[in-house]
DNA sequence: TTGAAAGCGCTAACAA
DNA sequence: TTGTTAGCGCTTTCAA
C-alpha cells in the first residue's frame, strides 16, 4: 500500500532518521524540543498510525486480552465482558472473546488459541468439569497472566475474583429468617460447582445457628425443564413450603413458571427470595422479587483491576471480593 | 524468549532453512514429502505455534474483524456476536467487540480504532442519529469491507444484512386475523426508527386489505415503565382489547406485566403475539407466547456470509435478508 | 542529539 | 526440491 504512512515515509521526508522519528514520537528525552515538534506535526498531518503488528512483533508484547465465557447469551456474563471491555479500552487494551458453552474441550481449544495469540491476559470462567486447570497453568508459563472470575478453581495458586459467595447467601437466608418462616424450599445448582458449596454451607450455618428456623429442604438442579418439574412438584406437596429461595436467575426463572403454572399468588401462598446478577429478572415480575444483588459488572471492574497488577509487575497470587447487596421486592 | 519454538529453531534443528521449513509446513507443492514429514512431526513436537503478528506484518492481512454494537447486554446483539463469533472462528478469524451507547462520538472513536488496528472487516449496527456514514465509508477506500446489520444505513452504495421487517408484521398480523379477533392494541417503538415504520406499514396493509378485519389501536412507546401503563390503561377499558401485537421482546415484556398485574388470563381474557429475537422471552410464560421470530443469530450467520464474499473478491454491495417465521405458542 | 544496524518471526520472489 | 535474500514496520543497542 502506497497510501500507508509509515516512520520511514516521514522520516524520509523530513531528511532524519527513522530512530529519530520514533523516538520523537514517544517523547524520548534524547531528542531535540524542535525535532519532536517537526516529527509530530508531520505525523499528525499524515495521520499516521503505528501499525500495531510491528509493534508487537518487535516488542514481543500484545495489547490483546482474552476472554472466556461459558457463553455470552447471558446478562451476568455480558455485563461483565460490557466492564472489562470498556475498562480495558481505557488502558488501552482490547478484547478477544472465546465462549465454551460450558464444553471442556472448546475450553481447551480457546486456551491453546490465546497462548496461539499471544494474549496479554486471559480473563476466564471454567466450565463445570474443569479438566483444563493445567493447561491454564501452562499460560503462567509463557508469561500470561490469568485471571479466573465468578466459577473459579478450588485452588490456591491462582488469581481469582469472585462475589463473597458465603455473604450472599448469608444475607439471603437471614433475610428469610427475619421473616418467620415455616418451611423453606432451597434450590441450588450443580453440587460440585465451588460457588454452589460455598453459598450452600452458608446458607445452611444461617440456618443451623438459629434457634427456631424454619425446616428446610435444599434441592440440586442442572437442567431447566427439570427445575420446573421439581419445584412444582415440591409446591403440589400437602405439606408445601411457604417460601423458596433460588440460587440463581436461571433458577428463579424455573420457580416462577412453575409458581405460575399452580396459580399460585406471590408471597400469599409462596414467598420467593433469590440471588441475582441484575435487577432484570427480579423487576420482569409482580411483585417485584426480592433479591441479593451480586453484579457482574463490578465484577468485570475488578477483574480487570487485577490484571493490570499482574501486567505491570510479577505480583503474587490474588484473591478478590465483590460484596453483595439486599435489593428489597415484595415477594417475600 | 528462548522456550518460544519459532520457524528458525525447526530449521536449525533440522539443517534446513527457513523458508523450506515454512512451506513444508504449509504443505507447498515443491517440498518433498519427507521433509514435509520431518518438518512437521519436528513442529508437532515441539508444539510450534506460527507468530500471528510477524504474518500478519508480512503478509499485511490481519485475521481480526471489528464488530461495532450499541450494547452488549441485550439478547437480540448478544445472539447476533454468538453467530459471527462462532462462524469467524470456523475460517480463522477473531473478533474484537466496541460497544458505542449509541453515542456517535464513541462510535467515530471506534471507528478509527478498526482502522488503526487493520482489522479485515468490520461489521457495524449504526448509532441512531449517525453522523458517521463518511467515516465508514473511509474504511472501504482503505480496504476493509464494512457490513451494516439491523440498523442500517439508508444509503444504496453499502453492504446491508436486515431482517425483513415487513415480512416479520405481516405473518403477525396473518395470525392475529385467522382467529377471528375483534379488537387488537398494537404497540410498537419509536416512530422515528426505519424498522418501526415498515413493521407498522406492513401490519396495517394486512388489516386494510382484510374485509372483516378486527379493530386496530395502535400505540407507540419508547420507555419500559411508560409502555406499561399504557398497556394497562387498555385493558382496563370497558371495551377492551381481545389481543394484542408487541413489536419487540421488551414491549412484550412491558405487556406481560401490565396483563399479570390486572391478573388477567392468557389467552382467555387478553390474547397475546409478539415478534421476538429468540426463543427465551416468549418461553419464560406460562401459556408460552405466540411469537414471529427474527434471530439474531441468523442474522450473524448471514452477515458473516457476506463479510467472506467481500474479503476474498471484490464483490459489489449487497442488500440481504433474514426470513422470520411464525412458532406457535397457546397465547393467541 | 542523532544515526546505523540488528533483530522480532514470518513470507515470497528469485536463484540455484 | 531447496536455499538465499530482502522486506513487512517498528524497537533498541551501540556508536558517532
Amino acid at each position: 500500500m502506497s497510501d500507508t504512512i509509515t516512520l520511514k515515509k516521514i522520516s524520509q521526508l523530513l531528511n532524519i532518521s527513522i530512530s529519530t522519528a520514533s523516538r520523537a514520537l514517544k517523547d524520548h528525552p534524547d531528542i531535540s524540543d524542535t525535532t519532536k515538534q517537526k516529527v509530530k506535526e508531520l505525523a499528525e498531518m499524515l495521520e499516521y498510525e503505528p501499525n500495531p503488528f510491528a509493534i508487537q512483533l518487535s516488542t514481543s508484547h500484545s495489547n490483546i486480552f482474552g476472554l472466556i465465557v461459558p457463553e455470552v447469551s447471558n446478562l451476568f456474563y455480558t455485563s461483565f465482558i460490557d466492564a472489562v471491555e470498556v475498562e480495558s479500552r481505557k488502558v488501552g487494551y482490547t478484547l478477544i472473546i472465546l465462549k465454551t458453552d460450558d464444553n471442556p474441550e472448546i475450553e481447551a481449544t480457546h486456551i491453546k488459541y490465546c497462548k496461539k495469540q499471544r494474549v496479554a491476559g486471559l480473563f476466564a470462567c471454567i466450565t463445570p468439569n474443569a479438566s483444563n486447570f493445567d493447561l491454564f497453568q501452562g499460560l503462567n508459563k509463557s508469561n500470561i497472566p490469568v485471571i479466573f472470575f465468578d466459577r473459579v478453581p478450588d485452588n490456591d495458586n491462582c488469581n481469582r475474583v469472585c462475589f463473597a459467595d458465603e455473604t450472599a447467601a448469608t444475607i439471603a437466608a437471614e433475610a428469610i429468617l427475619k421473616k418467620n418462616k415455616k418451611k423453606v424450599l432451597a434450590v441450588f445448582a450443580e453440587p460440585n460447582m465451588s460457588i454452589t458449596q460455598k453459598r450452600l454451607k452458608a446458607f445452611q450455618k444461617v440456618f443451623q445457628q438459629h434457634k427456631k428456623a424454619p425446616k428446610l429442604n435444599i434441592y440440586h438442579t442442572n437442567h431447566y425443564e427439570n427445575t420446573k418439574e421439581i419445584i412444582k412438584q415440591q409446591l403440589q406437596n400437602d405439606d408445601r413450603p411457604d417460601t423458596i429461595f433460588c440460587m440463581t436467575d436461571i433458577i428463579l426463572l424455573s420457580a416462577m413458571k412453575a409458581i405460575h403454572e399452580l396459580n399460585l399468588s406471590v408471597p400469599g401462598d409462596i414467598a420467593v427470595i433469590t440471588i441475582s446478577n441484575s435487577n432484570f429478572f427480579p423487576t420482569l415480575y409482580t411483585p417485584e422479587i426480592t433479591y441479593v444483588e451480586t453484579s457482574g459488572y463490578k465484577l468485570g471492574v475488578l477483574a480487570l483491576s487485577a490484571m493490570m497488577t499482574c501486567v505491570k509487575e510479577d505480583a503474587p497470587y490474588q484473591e478478590l471480593y465483590v460484596d453483595s447487596y439486599l435489593v428489597e421486592g415484595q415477594s417475600l
